[in-house]
DNA sequence: AATGAATGAGATTTCATTCAT
DNA sequence: GATGAATGAAATCTCATTCAT
């Protein structure tokens, strides 16, 4: 009994995770408004009215899959941040595995880039529509204690945050526009040595400003 | 006769401003797609059918729109930057005036930091769509002049565009969603801060990287 | 389980039947301009969007009757002609079931008549379009098979095709116009008479019919 | 004075000569539905609005076009007829005639062929349309003279006039789907043949029927 | 008479969602 | 739970016609 209730959990488990990727993958390549339920539906092998069953609505269904990678890119960043002792290395092991994640899903990143921004109308709808507030939530975490331990100097962590996230943001958009003929890596080590540094040279740093 | 011309072609182009700006307020505040033409012909107190000896169609119309705001925007700059002399000055003084922009005008804000990367309809649809191009060109060719001065240290003027776009973009887009509760001078300060000296405090410098 | 496959088959098809039966009557009524897609989805009793369920649009749907009419004429030819002999009579039947065919489905023929020669865009737009092709075919094996037999004498039988369909359709036209007061059995024995003795022979007259 | 209004008259009317012919060529091409006026007009070279005040509207625009190209053809008829003396002959020029028209005015032909039976529509708004009365009833007359001559025997002249306008009507049809490529003239011969001799060889005039 | 900018009614088609099976 | 046929609201865009100039 047990064991078919879980089977069953499972099998639905699936079929949710089915639809969910196939979702991902179409809204990324269609953009929201192009993508039809039953293009998804087509993709997931399943009837269109079966995304019912486990989706609200077609807003529901995006917004579960921004959900969905950014618990994913966290769950990730837990592991990979874990074996990490300085927290200045923890902040930059954290943007290394955004742009590792999103070079290597190129969907879901044009989701988290493009679609995220999508919808003034889902600002109406879901006046709470911010899916990216935990993520955010998360590298504020990691600033602070970079700051807390004088890894770096002391600046307002909600800034800092913005800051390396709309960095970030817009190298990726600026790439998968590109077709990703940039170089994600050299992005992000020239990103790093200029909110390391500062744009001042060494030898100006005492004279200026 | 030639004034009767003039007049009508300022007539013409006065409906034409109207559209653009009954636009720009419209798609802003309902976002593209919510956005009706009769909305818009409705704002502007002209026939539905009369957008259409404007402009194209409604795609046409929205690249219309940010057309106009963003050459504004470097109009504006040209003007404000005229007056002063060094470079790294004028390169504050555009981000200033970005903040300032989009602060005095939420709604064209909106539509540049919002519906601007709305549509990968659009980048399918117009393979060359990426209107503010422009724009970004104008900043680097900023950052250039200041590294060239010897005012920043060398780095990739295009990388440095990104950053201070990128940062700057997202900083006004929490503004937006935030609806407005932060200050957005005080974030562009700490956007400067942040850039200029970097985040090694001075005591700091030489323990670390 | 045959059963029910079967039962939702016919289901289907029942629809489609009623879907193109409603579209031949109200195209024959209004034209196929000035009919409207709701017209004809209101004559079936479906929904609009049902109607795209079965058929890719207006035109298609108009091809499809088309299409309808003259396979169904064609059968209808199959089985009666089936039974006579002579090359000749056959011809001779055909021309009576086409007259019959029109008188007993005005809509229908009125669809043939006048929508078939509508549409210079149809031409356009399908290049291929010439629905009634295979139904001239059919007359023209008929005239070869009376040529053949020695039933009537040799002339070029695509020639022959014209002249008889020519004839039957713009009798028809008349028919139709003049609100079906012409008595279209006579015009059909006229028409027979006509091209069977031709137009010459006062000595020929007392001989013959 | 005299001069001036006749001078005002022929301009008038030299643009409303204008405006059918490009009425004509117009609607031949793209076909009725699918004309703008705007088209027409730009043909013309006169502003849209313009086109209203020689036509009542785009319907009336259309039938003016008819009766011009068939007042021509029966203008062109006249002329020729008179130097002929033989009623049969007068009707075989009249054929030639005909199709000789259609195969230098493929534009007209296109009109008179396939646009005449537009609409539905028109017999509805118009019940009394039916351009190509006079047409008919002058080629009724000269069957007629051919019967009373005894040039032909003696068959409906009504009935005859309708065998031989279809025949020919659909011929065109063909040879103007056919693009062109079938030979008019030997059309022409082969539906003189068959009307003149019938379809019955002599040899077998007295086996048959 | 001539213009052409403006009008606004009108229809196709799409597609998210439902619900009977 | 799963299906997928059916629904019907909704919005873009066209273009004949008007009318102020």
């Amino acid at each position: 009994m047990a064991y078919e209730i879980e089977s069953l959990n499972s099998k639905k488990s699936k079929k949710r995770a089915d639809l969910t990727k196939a979702a991902i993958k179409t809204f990324a390549q269609k953009g929201f408004h192009r993508t039809k339920i039953s293009d998804i539906a087509k993709k997931a092998k399943v009837a269109d009215g079966t995304v019912y069953l486990y989706f609200e609505n077609k807003d529901d269904l995006l917004i579960k899959c921004f959900e969905e990678m950014l618990t994913d890119l966290m769950e990730k960043a837990d592991q990979r941040l874990q074996a990490i002792e300085d927290p200045l290395e923890k902040m930059l092991n954290f943007i290394d595995l955004h742009i590792d994640y999103c070079e290597k899903n190129r969907d879901a990143a044009k989701l988290i880039i493009i679609e995220l921004r999508q919808s003034p109308e889902f600002y109406e709808k879901y006046p709470d529509f911010w899916p990216i507030k935990n993520y955010l939530n998360y590298l504020t975490k990691l600033c602070k204690e970079a700051i807390d331990a004088g890894r770096i100097r002391e600046v307002d962590p909600d800034l800092l945050t913005t800051i390396i996230f709309g960095s970030l943001d817009f190298s990726i958009t600026a790439w998968l526009l590109s077709k990703s003929t940039i170089d994600l890596k050299r992005i992000r080590n020239g990103v790093a040595d200029i909110l390391h540094k500062g744009l001042i040279g060494d030898t100006n740093n005492e004279k200026n400003d």
